[in-house]
DNA sequence: AAACAGTGCAACCGCTCTGAC
DNA sequence: TGTCAGAGCGGTTGCACTGTT
């Protein structure tokens, strides 16, 4: 369906408003409100199209906005709403008070977004960036195998597993050759004693379903060589190089078995070193537990500096390694 | 001091949605 | 039901400003 033009755009001026303009579409809207934007210039003897006086007056005119730097609890919220919103700018606007679409966009793609990708976050997802993540050297190490493969299932997300995975199988040339590998670690899966022979007090992994479904290598899933899962779990349960209360608040490391919900939870509940390292604020659970990764730390970061904020923003991100772990103990 | 590059933001463009007729 | 105008939305552009060499 073919849309006549807004406007007549012949002889209408565009570009930055001078403050004249400025005065007068102020003074029509004062005098009649806002509304019927097409002869509003006309009438306020504006040469501007109807949808510019709309967005000069919405965007910068209305006596309602708040202008000025973005505060910490703005720029939280926004990355909050936007983790499930998207790009949803008038209505994260609408939970703004005094900002507009257009500055919160701007702001989000000025500042936000690249502080996220900064921080290898994928602004979009909210997740961490797997492209970041140097896998190729963990993966071409000698050291390669199963249990560390496991291991590192606690620090990855189930995509980036995956990923391990395949690249895996395309370091060996052949998609047998992690086969081999896999294989090789069945002695060593078999040879564990069952840690918890009550596998029903946690829930099955699911990230591990996703590991051991996956189409690539192709016949990985279907080998009859492949450990199951309970092999898998007794892997990790046996050569977790963590015990008792190391790294969490006296938390064991059974106790965190059986009550994470999934292994990375699990590592994410180790991780609490980590939260006591950035701030004592205890909001910091919600902080693990969202969607976004940054949540109320209004007390600590409030008028800090840009490099501040990036700073506690790396901190409180749950896939950064914590320096209380060592990587070298999981592999 | 000048040239250049990078950054931030105001404004525009094209499209979709909504309601009136 | 179809058409149209008005309004709104999200993406993009262009320019001014700032920092760097």
């Amino acid at each position: 369906m073919g849309r006549s033009p807004c406007c007549d755009k012949n002889g209408l001026k565009k570009g930055p408003w001078t403050p004249e303009e400025d005065t007068k579409l102020i003074q029509y809207i004062q005098t009649h409100g806002p509304g019927n934007w097409r002869t509003l210039p006309k009438n306020a003897g504006l040469e501007r199209c109807g949808k510019s006086c709309r967005l000069r007056w919405t965007n910068y005119l209305r006596p309602d906005i708040k202008r000025g730097r973005f505060s910490f609890e703005e720029e939280e919220t926004i990355i909050q709403l936007h983790s499930v919103l998207g790009n949803k700018w008038s209505a994260i606007a609408a939970r703004l008070p005094g900002r507009t679409d257009n500055e919160i966009k701007n702001y989000w793609n000025t500042h936000i977004r690249k502080r996220l990708l900064r921080m290898g976050i994928d602004p979009v997802t909210h997740a961490p960036r797997l492209d970041l993540l140097d896998l190729s050297s963990l993966l071409t190490s000698p050291q390669l195998n199963l249990s560390n493969l496991l291991r590192l299932q606690t620090l990855l997300n189930p995509e980036a597993l995956t990923l391990a995975l395949n690249l895996v199988a395309a370091n060996n040339g052949n998609p047998d050759g992690l086969l081999q590998k896999l294989q090789e670690n069945q002695t060593f899966l078999n040879s564990h004693h069952l840690q918890n022979q009550d596998n029903t007090a946690f829930q099955q992994p699911s990230q591990f379903t996703n590991i051991v479904s996956q189409e690539t290598p192709s016949n990985l899933a279907t080998t009859p060589s492949f450990p199951n899962q309970n092999q898998c779990i007794q892997g990790i349960m046996g050569h977790f190089p963590m015990n008792s209360t190391d790294h969490s608040n006296g938390q064991s490391f059974q106790d965190n078995l059986t009550t994470a919900t999934d292994l990375s939870s699990f590592f994410y509940g180790v991780s609490d070193q980590m939260k006591t390292d950035v701030s004592e604020n205890s909001s910091f659970d919600s902080v693990l537990s969202s969607p976004a990764p940054l949540n109320s730390a209004s007390t600590y970061i409030n008028g800090s500096t840009e490099d501040e904020r990036e700073s506690l923003c790396s901190s409180l991100l749950k896939f950064e390694i914590p320096e209380c772990l060592d990587l070298a103990d999981f592999m």
